[in-house]
DNA sequence: ATATCTTCCGAGAGCGTTGCCGGCAACGCA
DNA sequence: TGCGTTGCCGGCAACGCTCTCGGAAGATAT
């Protein structure tokens, strides 16, 4: 890389001092209006590119945003995207860490984005991470912090997410209004709370209508399309069978899907599927399987918002909880048409 | 932010100069073993974390790669993961920044990497990108740059893609072997060489069999769904219709399915269906749709090294093209069991 | 005429780090 | 005892920029 001019160049070029020439191109007071044209025409010239390291270094900004997702999937991509929406509109880049679902390669983000000196981070845990000290660690350092999606209560740092139990809650509602009476869920990771969130409104809704909540009927396993093809396929074999299964992502219920059609059973009369994340492929295959939208993008939005709000206020926003309403899309995988 | 703990801290701690320290912490000669550990000992408790920026100030190199991209849908999000994963083992971190399929913010996105003093970028212009002087301009700074995916052949730097002729070739060759006549395509906007390159496969194997290239059947649309389901009724709308459809993406692969099926055309029978990229979604469809699997996670890692090995060696790189062969996934969409 | 403001600019320090050079002991050897 | 060598360390400059302070020159007031 070629030496970029710097603002000595256009110093010694006109006989100023640097500070003049500093002044000059911030538009500063303090200078003539002649020197400062004059300035500002030879660093057009040069094509002179102000040195963010240099500045960095000194005030201790480097308009930089640090977001750590554990992957780059459907949903976090449009997350992330949202978050480069509105951090680019206020000046800053964003650098991506994926730590690939696993721990390991969270903490080892972590702290590189830290020594690159990131004036914060925006942060969604790995499903693996069920310890904190790494994030813990961080704010210790007075690093601001905000977290989006993959939550984690016990973090004191302004969050963004789902109503992710109302979204339970939605989609349990929904299969009992169309009829199902054995509904069963497929969970994600046990320590993610955002699983945990949507299996609480599943429970919450069932018990309100006085169903006992049945065990066996909640399935623990990962985020993924296979063990959830695997799960739907013992959760299928068992004596007294689901008439319905809520899953907790898109990939999940189609997992889902592929178990029961192979199953020879029918959508929505046999059994009943509902997603979350209302991927654009739930309403391409068939049937149709319903979903929770949970405006992926809008979080991303916020996340973004409440950060730059952070770095400009003194108040302490380690409370603040945006909590975006999911909305339940009902599609064919779900709907008998109330007739039971 | 509070204060980072630095070097100078330590030194005044120990009594000892600045210069003794950092020698200590980089193990490097002339120091005794005894201030050694005592240095690393006290940096391991005050939480020592090197300041980065201090260091790019002064040997010029950040360790950064930044990354513009138009969009993070499947195919880019999945090449970004593998830039992020070869980059981040070789000590870089990536700045991710998108265009949107925009120009406009493509040039802001790359002046401002260029501002962040990225060692260099990985590119992929955007849908909308007809000119590149802010990338030859880039090029005459020497700022390092690799070309990934959405390659222009007239900038003079190592890139990285799919083979999108011999995909283009695949995709129709294979309809011709399914016994389907009038092969329609679906292609991108005109100045995209990679949907050029495609179609130029597209062509060469109709040539090849003595075909009349019907320029009704070229259809230049933006790589959108909605757009490719217009595009598709006009076509099917023809006196005489297509008997298959190649698109060059997925995505349009879904719009054009739903324009045939509303037309009540039957897949694979009335009509064929190919796309490109081997979206998962090819697979969950019914029918399953036929498409060119391009390998974007490869392509991601393949440019990341290849940006890496740039910055090590002084070889001229720029004629470097690392090219990977696509392959064609038939499914139920084209596959018509050679009865014509 | 002197005193007091403006206007404009330069010098110098500092941000955190490393690289270069020089210095001071201690040691070895003749 | 004298001299070179080695081991260990400190001082200084530099990276590119901004900020604070002070000062020269001219304008205005007394």
């Amino acid at each position: 890389m070629e030496r970029q001019t710097t603002i000595k160049d256009i110093a010694i070029a006109l006989h100023l001092s640097t500070s003049t020439v500093s002044r000059a191109l911030r538009d500063a007071v303090d200078v003539k209006e002649e020197t400062r044209t004059a300035v500002k025409q030879l660093a057009e010239e040069l094509g002179y590119q102000p040195n963010r390291l240099a500045l960095s270094l000194q005030n201790k900004h480097t308009f930089c945003i640090g977001v750590i997702t554990p992957n780059l999937d459907y949903v976090l991509a449009k997350m992330v995207a949202g978050i480069d929406e509105v951090a680019s509109e206020a000046g800053y880049t964003v650098m991506v860490c994926q730590s690939d679902e696993s721990f390991g390669r969270e903490i080892v983000n972590t702290k590189r984005l830290q020594e690159s000196l990131v004036d914060g981070m925006i942060y969604s845990v790995s499903s693996e991470t069920k310890f904190f000290e790494h994030i813990k660690k961080m704010q210790s350092k007075k690093i601001p912090l905000v977290m989006f999606d993959r939550i984690v209560e016990g973090i004191k740092a302004p969050k963004v997410g789902t109503d992710n139990k109302e979204g339970g809650m939605l989609a349990t509602k929904h299969l009992l209004q169309q009829g199902y009476k054995r509904i069963a869920i497929l969970a994600g990771p046990e320590n993610l709370e955002i699983s945990n969130e949507r299996m609480a409104g599943y429970m919450q809704v069932l018990k309100q209508n006085k169903i006992r909540i049945d065990k066996d009927l909640i399935i623990h396993c990962d985020f993924n399309q296979d063990y959830a093809y695997e799960a739907t396929k013992e959760l299928l074999a068992m004596k007294k069978r689901p008439d319905a299964i809520f899953t907790i992502s898109d990939r999940m219920a189609i997992g889902a899907m592929l178990a029961i059609k192979e199953k020879g059973l029918r959508m929505p009369q046999d059994i009943g599927l509902v997603g979350f994340n209302n991927e654009p492929v739930t309403n391409l295959v068939t049937p149709a399987i319903s979903s929770v939208e949970m405006f992926a993008t809008d979080i991303g939005r916020a996340a973004a918002k409440l950060f730059i709000e952070m770095l400009q206020t003194d108040d302490d926003m380690s409370e603040v909880k945006v909590v975006i309403k999911p909305k339940l899309v009902p599609r064919a995988s779900s709907l008998r048409n109330n007739n039971i």
